[in-house]
DNA sequence: TTATAAAGTTAGATTGATCTAACAAATTTT
DNA sequence: AAAATTTGTTAGATCAATCTAACTTTATAA
């Protein structure tokens, strides 16, 4: 009753992912998320729920439990360490760095993440902008808006992306898109929420779906 | 037939290391080494087997095709670089790396691994003083010699241990045994073997179960 | 050179993680 | 509120990796 497996952990920590709306998941949302199907999901449930990772009912949603709630924050700790690790101190691109990390996160070593935010020197944010969770399994969102909520006029810095695959970073990329820069939302059009936005004399022009990925917050 | 599952890997790196050796290695040392039983290593060489990985016929011993040694020098690549990778640059200790350098051998990124090999400039051996591997899956081990093989009144520099346990390297690490010292052997006792050295001008006592893990290099 | 011991294999069971097919409950639509 | 749809569960199968028990082959020793 002490480890959990490879695949446990992949529960737990997809449970967290889908938690920061609800607080409540559904199997299917569970089984869609992690790409399999809906009898697998509700048998592992019953084995977390034996080991008080999560409160499950017949019928009824998931919840996390405490304790399962601060073993997946301990696995997106180790996550987000890693990515840190891998670009600040190996000089990958925050594009490089997500699959990685999403098989190093299952490493069996506190001394090892240990090191890692040593040599970092305790960071709070991963280069990706989302928080690293604390040894506790606390979890602190600086309060971002996300770019498709902002209006006309706008001024905002880049702070945060809700997508680290690859493919995204890298039109992200393409464009010079990395955290830090400033923005200015010049025009939305209403029909599909397509943004034009400024960065210094560069004009682009981003889809909602981008817009929804991208956090920001105003600057004055 | 492309990747292989991290018990397979393991079964790999077992046939290579019982193959410095013989080549031919045998179901019940391998099953020893692996610490599992019998059947379970023939069942598991008949799928290595099937996919050119092992030569297997029943009752004749297990030798790896070239593919498998390959495969196996591969896992051994990335196992020494980490280790090299946490001593070098993440300040462990020699007596701290075996573990986790155990599980970070299986993750699949040649990009990940690439990246120490370059921030390390190319190592050709670990912290143990053993070969790492090149990328053709080489091995070349230099001209050593065990320090039980050795003759009172030689003079050697300890260039690498065969045990790279955290208990035998913190025993090392107590008698101020690392890497590169020149030791002098004083006197062997014939009735154990147990050799008397002199390291400067402090003398230990060290039995023979551990001079057969510490390889030299004679010093003229 | 036969008897005994050691090494190896086969057969069948177990466990974890997955699946499909069939059924049941809950929710949504008409 | 009845019908249809979606969601969830049960039952039973499969696959990988392991085990034990029983048997066979090979090696060793008397």
């Amino acid at each position: 009753m002490r480890v959990n497996s490879l695949t446990e952990e992949n529960y737990l920590k997809a449970l967290l992912a889908l938690s920061v709306t609800s607080d409540e998941v559904s199997v299917n949302d569970l089984a869609k998320h992690l790409a399999i199907k809906m009898p697998t999901v509700t048998s592992m449930m019953k084995k977390l729920a034996a080991k008080r990772l999560v409160q499950y009912e017949s019928y009824k949603p998931i919840k996390l439990t405490k304790k399962g709630r601060q073993e997946a924050a301990g696995i997106v700790r180790k996550h987000r360490l890693t990515e840190m690790f891998l670009v600040d101190k190996m000089g990958f691109g925050w594009e490089q760095v997500h699959d990685i990390a999403e098989q190093i996160e299952h490493i069996k070593s506190p001394a090892f993440f240990d090191k890692m935010d040593e040599l970092l020197g305790f960071p709070t944010l991963d280069p990706h902008g989302s928080p690293i969770p604390d040894k506790t399994g606390k979890i602190e969102w600086k309060h971002y808006e996300k770019l498709s909520d902002c209006k006309p006029g706008d001024k905002v810095t880049l702070s945060a992306v809700l997508n680290s695959s690859s493919d995204f970073l890298k039109f992200l990329n393409s464009r010079d898109l990395k955290l830090g820069v400033n923005l200015k939302i010049d025009s939305i059009e209403p029909f599909d929420k397509t943004i034009t936005i400024s960065i210094g004399k560069r004009k682009e022009v981003l889809s909602n779906l981008v817009c929804e990925k991208l956090l920001v917050e105003k600057v004055t």
